[in-house]
DNA sequence: TCAATATATTGACAGAGTCCAGATTAGTCG
DNA sequence: CGACTAATCTGGACTCTGTCAATATATTGA
């Protein structure tokens, strides 16, 4: 995998016309190099990197770039929300014993799989699906 | 539909070895009565219908009954846990405007949806489905 | 560079859920 | 029926995520 340099991040912003600022820089890097990682982690991991953040510019920037789709946030059962770069249709597989998490690719192709049996009148536009199940390091033999 | 009575719901926790007390009958007879409800909400059922509860006990039921399988819980991004009675394979449907929600069955019938385009070695116990969009009543013109 | 505007900091606060220790109650056995 | 034992319930404190609001600071563009 390419290291996301700087600039990768700061053009990232510009090009969704937000303005470069050490914290959004660090929380963006922090959100593709630590995958699916909570709002917490990606505090702890600017902090390393920029020496200090206050929790509310951490959560401030990360809703704002979710506001211009480069970042995207999703709120497994039993877990606070996760937050990944990976912005197209795609789900997630979470091992119910260590946590570890997969992104998958969507069931039906580039095609979103907005279709349920019957839709009750509502006009869908997202299909989350969370599969939950155990990973192989968690599988027994 | 049949209204639940005292007995339906004493049977049910019978049914499942679990001992019958006041607070347990009026969760059970709460989930069942109000669809996707909070806690928060059966709490307040639950006072209306026996006078007091502290909410941990409603906790603890919940807790107990979901072990049992005769309620289930899902957590829609952005809402506290909800509770229902319906514990077959089925998933939601989820207004992004108010926030009101169905039942929907499985997409793929009985069998459940556990097929992912790439399991990545997960062994896969259920898939979990929610469909944002919006109701007929918040859909303009 | 300077001013206008957008961001960041700080500290208080709220909602959901859990933990704990002690009191109460249900179900069981003699 | 009465007492025992395990299961439940109560109340209160506490944690963890996340948000609000006021003030201070940095960014951008002329």
């Amino acid at each position: 995998m390419t290291p996301t340099s700087v600039s990768d991040a700061s053009d990232m912003l510009r090009a969704v016309g937000l303005s470069v600022t050490a914290q959004r820089l660090a929380v963006y890097r922090a959100v593709v190099h630590l995958h699916h990682a909570t709002a917490d982690q990606i505090c702890e991991q600017v902090r390393h990197e920029i020496g200090a953040v206050s929790r509310q510019a951490v959560y401030d920037a990360l809703q704002t770039m979710r506001v211009h789709r480069i970042v995207r946030r999703f709120e497994p059962a039993g877990s606070s929300a996760r937050y990944e770069t990976r912005v197209d249709n795609h789900h997630h597989l979470i091992c119910r014993q260590c946590g570890s998490m997969c992104d998958v690719d969507c069931a039906k192709g580039t095609a979103p799989c907005l279709h349920p049996v019957d839709d009750h009148g509502y006009f869908i536009d997202e299909a989350e699906v969370i599969y939950w199940g155990t990973c192989p390091d968690c599988t027994p033999n």
